[in-house]
DNA sequence: GCCGATCATATTGTCAACAATTTCGTCATC
DNA sequence: GATGACGAAATTGTTGACAATATGATCGGC
């Protein structure tokens, strides 16, 4: 009963928030793939009631990111090589019609700022700051999906994220990843500035697609030859 | 403890299956957005324990599909038209891609099959059985999804077609939609033939956004002037 | 030391009872 | 007849106890 039953001084948290919680501990890599999520456990840091924390499991079995097996519980589900492709897929064609919508919808104003974040993100590659870069990154497309206005995509992709979200983490301090990124955005950002939806839409996908095989690259390093 | 009871006999359905059976009434317009779905009705119908219930009561909240009030339990939520309208938009996206997935996957037989369901939906228009067209025009569509062999989209797909799967039920009963739909067959199953990706992506884009137009004219004619 | 059986513990699955809240009918009053 | 207070019934929220299963330790035999 300690992190997140302080913050709510109610009697317990809903299962909506317990699972927030869960989820934004398989975010920051404190919760790990094939890791079991025990009852007790997640009430006794949460403050939630039994009923609530399995109602909370659900949620997340439904969104693909744990996996509940008989009598063993929960544990976070590692997605597979292939699944994560797969997602990416989904990713490039989400974010790719996001970037056009941006292309048509953005003011001046909008484009502005995009430009500003790619332009503090290249400082970030000089200092070598590969966190920073992260949360730029996240603020580029965050940016995009704001003006695009559409929540259903936002949350699709923002959905399709979580489970290869530790791993995006680190590809940022590997490799030549965030000058590979730097280029993408430059090229979306160019293509946007043109008022060329068609071109953004390529180019983002491009960039989705060069992120995917950056982490397939990041997986072959760490697990097989 | 009749219907999906019947069908099991074990001692109770786990919680994905009860989510299963809900999801399938909702599809078959058995609840309709705003019901209440009350516990104990739900034990009843299907032979689960309450746990059971609750479980997946907040399964199907978060995919979205149901809404859940404190106190006041769970009931089918109404999109409304401008999330149908974003939900749309994510389906063009994804079915998109997968035209142009299945352009270049596919091989001559399943090209040909694709082929064949189209024909059969034309002649349910000519006999005027919309039932059977929709039942096909589902096939089709999963035709193209098999062959992608992209199971994150397949599945994402049909959850953003859920909520509007009653409407589009009755959509083929009303005015030119059929005719419409083969219209825009005929364009993407062109492009797949001539081996145009992008002219097969940019056909299907058109074809779901000719859905949406649609149902949105549906929607005006059924609660709006 | 290694292997398998056996048992204690930990963990999850199920259920029933009780508390809290909403819902709806009843009735008195205006 | 309309309105609002009251209370019974229905419904949901919460908790705890018990059953079923898995996990890990212990022990005996080889």
């Amino acid at each position: 009963m300690d992190e997140l039953a302080k913050a709510l001084p109610k009697s317990g948290p809903p299962a909506p928030e317990i699972a927030d919680w869960i989820r934004s501990q398989i975010r920051a890599s404190r919760f790990v793939p094939g890791q079991r999520l025990v009852e007790v456990d997640i009430i006794r840091r949460t403050g939630g009631s039994r009923s609530k924390v399995r109602e909370a499991f659900q949620r997340l079995a439904a969104e693909g990111l744990l996996e509940i097996e008989e009598f063993r519980g929960a544990s976070v589900r590692e997605a597979s090589l292939e699944e994560v492709s797969q997602l990416y897929r989904a990713r490039a064609a989400l974010e790719g019609i996001c970037a056009a919508d941006f292309t048509r919808l953005a003011t001046d104003e909008d484009k502005e700022q995009l430009r500003e974040i790619a332009q503090k993100m290249e400082t970030c590659v000089e200092a070598g700051s590969a966190e920073q870069f992260g949360k730029l990154n996240s603020d580029w497309h965050s940016m995009i999906m704001r003006v695009t206005r559409n929540h259903v995509i936002a949350e699709l992709v923002s959905r399709l994220n979580t489970p290869v979200h530790h791993l995006l983490f680190q590809s940022f301090y590997r490799g030549n990843r965030m000058t590979q990124a730097i280029e993408d955005h430059r090229a979306i950002l160019d293509a946007i500035m043109n008022d060329d939806p068609e071109g953004a839409e390529k180019a983002m996908r491009q960039h989705v697609e060069n992120g995917l095989e950056f982490l397939t690259s990041l997986d072959k390093a760490l697990f097989g030859p």
